[in-house]
This record gives structure tokens, sequence and C-alpha cells, in this order.
DNA sequence: TAGATTGTTAATCGATTAACAATC
DNA sequence: TAGATTGTTAATCGATTAACAATC
């Protein structure tokens, strides 16, 4: 198997492949639980909303983990997609802000399954700190840089309003974390060597309305075209993905 | 300004552009709250991480907003995205899981002002059942039918584990939501009319997981060329976006 | 006017899908 | 063997970027 920025010359690997990897791992480990021994790119790709094509594509890119006429073998894919994503790794991971979404990633268990471990949260609010969440008590922001050395923390989680995450990213940047995974409605500015992973609640509320809205509009608007004949487009856009 | 799936024969806007919008609407909020009233293309990329030509392009789509030498007015471009987005429109939601994931979404102040209403909370342990969540009692989920229909509930939030979410979107769907907002680490199958929104946690904390350890990759092992000359990828990859 | 900015068309780039030889 | 499935190449499709006339 080959980095993604293997030094062999081939073309480093696309984003856009990267973000399927969890959810093949997400379907192979549930086929390992149930027993199943192989899985064919058709079977992956309809569990995922995929195609079968860009299934293969995909995993190809990592190295060759079929086998033909019998698909790709459960164990195998399953330890050659953990390893991909570094799962083996472990991740040292600390929140910052308390709030209720703060709290929710804290006791968020499946993450600690995968590798990631909570070492601490920091919130500036007085009433706050000392509060005990997932077992660790609220700490003062002062305290970042110390925790984040001596624990060698590599992640920070921001879960803090808006206008304060630009600043706390840039505490996080200086107490050494490699990387950041922004709950903020905010564009985060930071060096090039950190990794800034987005989850914009907003957005994705806002998307939802707005397809909500756009299918409501098409199921109750007629279409009339100039023959003057009338048809609703109720039943015409059957998939998820793509245009609406 | 026309529709997405305008009855005038033109091309219905892709999930690419929609997805980018609330994106341009945070920041031009911000502006028109900073009194500032007009912005070029280039501040509004600029803000968004994107090409001044994307945004031009993104933002013709939906009409003529800009003038030329002026750039966009802040309060007109604002009210575009607004109607664009359906902000105007009130949407009700209900949540099935009163988890800290349910919870967290529960207290989301900021939906409410984006015209996102919380009708009720549904759980299905009987310690849960009763509690309090952000003003409202958590109900069984034996009473979602009612509820959904009698307050006209829009949108469905699935904040259960990953094995219960398929049976509580088919129950939402018996209900008669219009869209769900799924958490679970789940691919749904609903039909077609029923929009479907993902935000999927896990994936996003692995992928950053898996930046986090290819850029570490990138500095700390050396490129030999064939020459013999030595060098080290760092600083090369800048951007944030893209291949890494 | 000169210069800056839009909206739009054309060119480029990347991602997805289709097709098929290789293979067991 | 016949048939099914991979890995990979080629074709298609879509998204992004560049370029530029129109305009104030």
């Amino acid at each position: 198997m080959r980095s993604a920025t293997g030094a062999d010359g081939e073309q480093p690997i696309s984003m856009t492949v990267i973000r399927r990897i969890p959810a093949y791992l997400n379907v192979v480990r549930k086929l390992r639980e149930e027993g199943v021994e192989w899985v064919s790119s058709h079977e992956l790709a309809k569990a995922c909303a995929m195609t079968p094509s860009s299934v293969r594509q995909d995993l190809s890119h990592f190295g060759k983990f079929g086998l033909t006429r019998h698909g790709y073998n459960v164990m195998v894919l399953n330890q050659a997609l953990e390893q991909i994503l570094g799962v083996d790794n472990a991740f040292n991971l600390v929140i910052v802000g308390a709030g209720n979404l703060g709290r929710a990633i804290a006791n968020y268990e499946s993450f600690r399954r995968r590798g990631f471990f909570l070492r601490a949260i920091f919130d500036n609010h007085p009433e706050v700190i000392g509060q005990e969440v997932a077992g660790l008590a609220v700490r003062p922001l002062e305290q970042m840089a110390q925790v984040v050395r001596e624990q060698r923390v590599h992640l920070g989680a921001i879960c803090v309003p808006g206008p304060a995450a630009q600043a706390v990213a840039e505490r996080l940047v200086a107490a050494g974390v490699a990387g950041i995974w922004n709950f903020a409605p905010t564009q985060l500015v930071v060096p090039s060597w950190v990794a800034v992973e987005d989850v914009h609640l907003s957005v994705s509320l806002l998307t939802l309305g707005y397809l909500v809205r756009e299918r409501a509009r098409q199921r109750e608007e007629p279409v009339r075209p100039p023959g003057g004949t009338k048809a609703t487009l109720r039943g015409i856009y059957g998939g998820r993905k793509g245009r609406i």
C-alpha cells in the first residue's frame, strides 16, 4: 500500500477520495461483525450510495485488495482501510468550549474506540471551570499550552461561538496542535502545516431547508409547457445526490 | 431571481453551489452588522476561501445582484441570499434521541434565529422520558406521528445510535416529515421525495486524523531524488483545499 | 476619461462513469 | 469451461478558473 504522498512519483490522492474511505470502513466493519467473508464492489457501492466503478477506482488508489471472481476479502479490506486512515495511530485530543456541543463531543464514546483520546476540556467561563465533563474537570484556557505540550496533544476541537473561534485557533496552533476540528461557523486562518476539518452545522441545516422547500415547490407547482399540457415534476427526481 | 428548478427551462442548480450559499450569507450578515455597504467578489472570495471567479459565477445562477465598479450591495445581497435559502420560511423541527448530541442540537440557539423551531424531542428510554431539554419535556417515540401531524413538522433530526437510525427514519417518513437531518453513521434509505442531509462526525474526525498523519509524514520523511540531494516537503503544500 | 468590477463565455481541470482485457 | 469480478484505461460529465467585453 502506498502513501498518499508516496515518494514513488505517483499522484497524491484527492480529498474527495479520502472522505469516502471512512464510509467504506463503516460498512466493512459491519460486515466483518456479521461474519461476512467477501464483498463485491457492487455490494459495497450499494451500501454507500456509490457506483461499483467508483468503488473500484477509489480502492485501487491504495493497492490491489480484490480477488477476481470473489471481490474483496472483508478482513483484508477492513485492515487495509484502517491502515489508510491511520486508525492504528492514537491521537490525543482536547476540546475548547464546554457548552452543549463541547460536552456532546466529549461524551461521544465511539471516538475512543477509533483511537481518539480526550485529554482535556477548556473553557473561560469561571462558573464552568472545575465542572466535570466526561470524567475530566473543565480547565481554564490559560492551561492549554501546558497541557498540549505535556500530553502531546495532536488535535483541538473548537466548540466556541463564532466570534471567539479564530482566537482559539491561534492559541491551539501556538500550543502546538497539528489539526483543528472546527465546529464554529468561521473560516479559520491557520498556518499551512495545520490541518483544519470543518463541521458547519448551520450550513448543513440551511441546505436541508433549501432542499425541502425546493422539493415542495416541485411537487406543488405545475409546469406549463408552451403547448398547454400540464404536468407536475413529482417523482422525476429520484436520486438524493447531484442536482435536485 | 429564478428558482433552482425554474420553469424557465434553465438548468437546475447543483448542490455544490447551494452548499456555498450559507457561507456567503454568513459573511454578508457580518458585514451588514459592521455597517459595510459594498463588497466585491474579491473580498467575498477571500472571506470564504474561494476565487472571485467562483463567487461571481455562483451568484449569477440566481440573478444579477452586482453593480459594476461597486461590487455587491451588502443589504441587497443579504436579502437575496436569505431568499434563496428560504430563511423567510419557518421550519418546524423535531429531534429523535435525547442523548448528548440531541441535547446539544436542541440547545443550539442560532437555529431559532434562522427560522428553525424545535417542537419536540423524542426518546425511547423510560428514564429519559419526561426530562426537560431546551424547555421541552422529552416524549416517547409513540407520540411522534401525532406531534408531527398536529404541529406540521417539516424536519426530523436523527441523533440515535447507528443501528436504530434506519427505523427512526422510517418512522419520521411515515409521520410525514419532508426532510431528515441525519447524525447517525448510517446510509439512510428513504423515498425520493424526502431530503436527507448527513452530518457524519466520525467521517470528519477520521479525515482529520488522516490529514494530520499525512502532513507529519511529509515533514518528517526526506525525499531522496535519484541524484542524491535531500529535501523535505515542508512548506510546499500551502493551501488547505484540494490535494494534500 | 481611466480604471475597476461585473456577468458570462471559453478553457482547464478534476471526478465519475463506462468499457473491457485479464483472470480465476 | 463459462461466467463473474477485478484493476485500469478511455470517455463523459461537471466544476473551477481564466479571460474579456460591457459598463459605470
